[in-house]
DNA sequence: GAACAAGATATGTGATCACATATCAGCCGC
DNA sequence: GCGGCTGATATGTGATCACATATCTTGTTC
């Protein structure tokens, strides 16, 4: 939904919400860390009522949790929560992956080749930020190819909520590409992509959204 | 999510965003109404601060759309919009019955039971209102089985903005079932549950789900 | 020295005020 | 009689204040 932020939002609310956000999407908050509105508030230079409504959505959204009655906290992630958000992303993804091959054009796949290859050169570069940024702008690219606004926004929403899962994954991606031997991001699914092959697409997209998900769930005792 | 709504939220957001919800999934609201905040807490006898935030959730929802800067209205359900909604919602909700189809236990099938028959009472007896709500009351009853909060979050999400449409498609109950014969509503899912059919169980709610789409779409010009 | 209580501080929530501006009514001029 | 302009009203947004209460601090007592 936010691949590319809009350089500047009208109401103060709206940008703290996209600043909190990115924040929490590239992990810049620890899991569990407690929040505060009027700490956020005299950080951000505002008052505390857009920090208020930012919040809220954000509650709202499954980004941040309320403990008490008086205590915020950016969301925790525990094992089953991601194993039930890997659980629903390898049903929907799979099923955006499988339309955006039914619409996709010789333009797309040029841009799609584009962003993998900042990918892997990020990855590569090993700055955490950069490779979870060109990630997300890889498969948002693949979804909004899809052209289901719905889609979108539900696997947007999904993303938000796995920030920590995902930060933590490319916080080890070498280990992780070391272990598996995954040198070739991605270029399964965009064979998939040039061959027209929707189901074959479908299935490499679910095979990495499980394959990642097994490798982190068997790493998080460290 | 809010099959049982809770009796009594804490802070009066919570609750104006309940009542807010409530009268928009079961169609209180015409879809493109104009909202103002402050008519809506003078009607509720509260200040602007919770219709604020309640609103700016809804809208956050996309259950309410900004139209300009200062103009809010009940969204409005295009026929692209809600020919979206239902690829997506044909995509997803087979996928929670599969999953509660290999979960379902004996008593789960006695309490669908004892819903589908309310339900079956509400449509004879007509009130558009309780036809909503049994409706709903016992699909999330399937969707909870499935044991996937996630999931129940998305489809929850996905209802609402199904809110005007469902409330159409209900409101012209008696000639969906009339031209289309399917007096046995949910039967043919229960049997499947019975059975421990996943897939039949699955294929039935897309079918179910895209056959009311479509004819509703098919009459959506009248 | 430790446990508990009372005061102090911090925090989320709700109400009210101030302000910029969008929207509209009414009036003037042609 | 009609169009355009101007003032008035309405509306969302942000800031500040008030308040109940959760949380922490500190002092007292056994």
């Amino acid at each position: 939904m936010n691949v590319l932020p809009k350089v500047e939002n009208q109401t103060l609310h709206a940008r703290v919400y996209q600043e909190l956000r990115n924040a929490i999407i590239r992990g810049h908050f620890a899991p569990g860390e407690v929040v505060t509105i009027r700490r956020l508030a005299t950080e951000l230079g505002t008052s505390v009522m857009p920090v208020r409504e930012a919040i809220h959505r954000l509650i709202s959204e499954r980004a941040i949790e309320m403990q008490g009655s008086r205590s915020m906290r950016i969301a925790m992630l525990t094992r089953e929560k991601i194993e039930d958000l890997i659980r629903v992303r390898s049903i929907i993804e799979p099923e955006a992956v499988y339309l955006a091959a039914g619409r996709i054009g010789e333009d797309d796949i040029l841009e799609l080749e584009v962003l993998n290859r900042k990918l892997v050169k990020a990855i590569e570069q090993g700055d955490v930020d950069d490779k979870l940024l060109a990630n997300r702008a890889f498969h948002f690219a693949v979804y909004k190819i899809a052209a289901s606004p719905m889609l979108l926004q539900v696997i947007d929403s999904l993303w938000l909520q796995s920030g920590p899962y995902l930060q933590s994954l490319f916080a080890s991606a070498d280990r992780f590409h070391e272990e598996l031997g995954t040198e070739f991001i991605n270029d399964e699914l965009l064979d998939a992509f040039r061959n027209g092959d929707a189901e074959r697409a479908k299935s490499v997209r679910e095979r990495d959204i499980r394959l990642s998900a097994k490798w982190y769930l068997g790493h998080l005792d460290e």
